[in-house]
DNA sequence: GACAAAAACGAACGGTCGTACTATTCATGT
DNA sequence: ACATGAATAGTACGACCGTTCGTTTTTGTC
């Protein structure tokens, strides 16, 4: 990895931290300079455009998701165990962003605005929720789980409690934001159980 | 109403359209006044700040949702159907509002930046589950929800459905997310009754 | 250590930002 | 109809926006 890339990663890594409080729009090229110790045209240099920024802050986060929440969760045994192990390092992974979740915070910056970055972050998130379906899917094979369970159906739910935890951490701060998320999670274990 | 409250108001109502878009930070005074035909001072003459006029915005916002969403619902028939209306009536100003709702794209936008907008939209959405667990509350009192049920519970679970349709309607522009989110909801009421 | 390529810099562009002033036009009560 | 205050417009401000360009410094290779 010569220097280039080096600095881009190092560019991408802060934004996509940046971005989590002032959103992808808020990111300014010249203030990113700035707080990187670098000439706004040098830092310019990396991307052809602050949208195209925007884009690859998208993926380096992406990266990052896979490599700190996927790829540990489907090392757990097939089933209920790897349904509780993505569900936990989700939130383990919430928990870590300082500043919230940069996807959370895209989901609503972005629902409105065409454009590339926009694309990119739904395509993400339907990824993201064909693995929790495939995941849950895992259950309905080792037989913990429904036959007739609606795979589908609880990776919908799955997602909702935790946009909900992140709501009510982060903006509401009620002090019963993780235990009822963890209720909501128990609750629909239960529901998917044979 | 003297000329002032009323332009006032059409800016308001413009705005808090426009803030679905480009949220309350992307708002811009002059680009305002230019959409609405009018020059950037006198706009700018009715609101002290940029903030305050965020802060009027989401107050605006709000007295029409509870013009809309909660005042009809509190004519239903006390109990279940009177939660079926308060859900009924939420999901119906979703798809209102053309391009999103703006608590919803408010809720991350502001949930890591402190100040005036964010303390009163988490006020608004904690008035906002109150009420979803007041109403909650006399499904229990009829008889139709069981005596045992945790109303704060319900209340989190049942915000949480409504994110998630915003999420899959507006984003992901899921073709059954409408079929799904009302699955969710019936799945929530079956919990819920004696 | 020379040399080409890559990377970072500095300055400048036209524009827009929020905000402060002053001046002008309008609406309203009598 | 007129006076008066409210409402709107005009102008200017310093700062910052994304982007371009030409120059300088750094890096990697023989």
């Amino acid at each position: 990895m010569g220097k280039g890339d080096q600095t881009r990663e190092a560019v991408l890594e802060f934004a996509s931290a940046r971005a989590c409080t002032v959103g992808l729009e808020g990111l300014s090229i010249g203030t990113l300079a700035k707080e990187l110790h670098m000439s706004k045209s040098g830092l310019f240099a990396h991307f052809q455009s602050k949208s195209a920024l925007q884009v690859q802050v998208l993926e380096h986060a992406s990266d990052r998701f896979v490599e700190e929440v996927i790829r540990p969760a489907l090392r757990a045994p097939r089933g209920e165990a790897r349904v509780r192990a993505l569900f936990g390092l989700w939130i383990a992974w919430f928990h870590r962003q300082e500043h919230g979740c940069i996807f959370v915070a895209a989901i609503t910056e972005l629902d409105d605005r065409p454009g590339d970055a926009r694309d990119a972050l739904a395509s993400q998130q339907r990824d993201w929720l064909d693995v929790i379906e495939t995941v849950t899917a895992t259950g309905v094979a080792t037989g913990e789980f429904r036959a007739d369970l609606d795979t589908r159906q609880f990776a919908l739910d799955l997602y909702s409690i935790a946009l909900m935890l992140h709501l009510t951490v982060r903006l509401l701060a009620l002090p019963d934001a993780i235990p009822r998320a963890d209720t909501a999670f128990e609750n629909l274990l239960n529901g998917a159980r044979a």
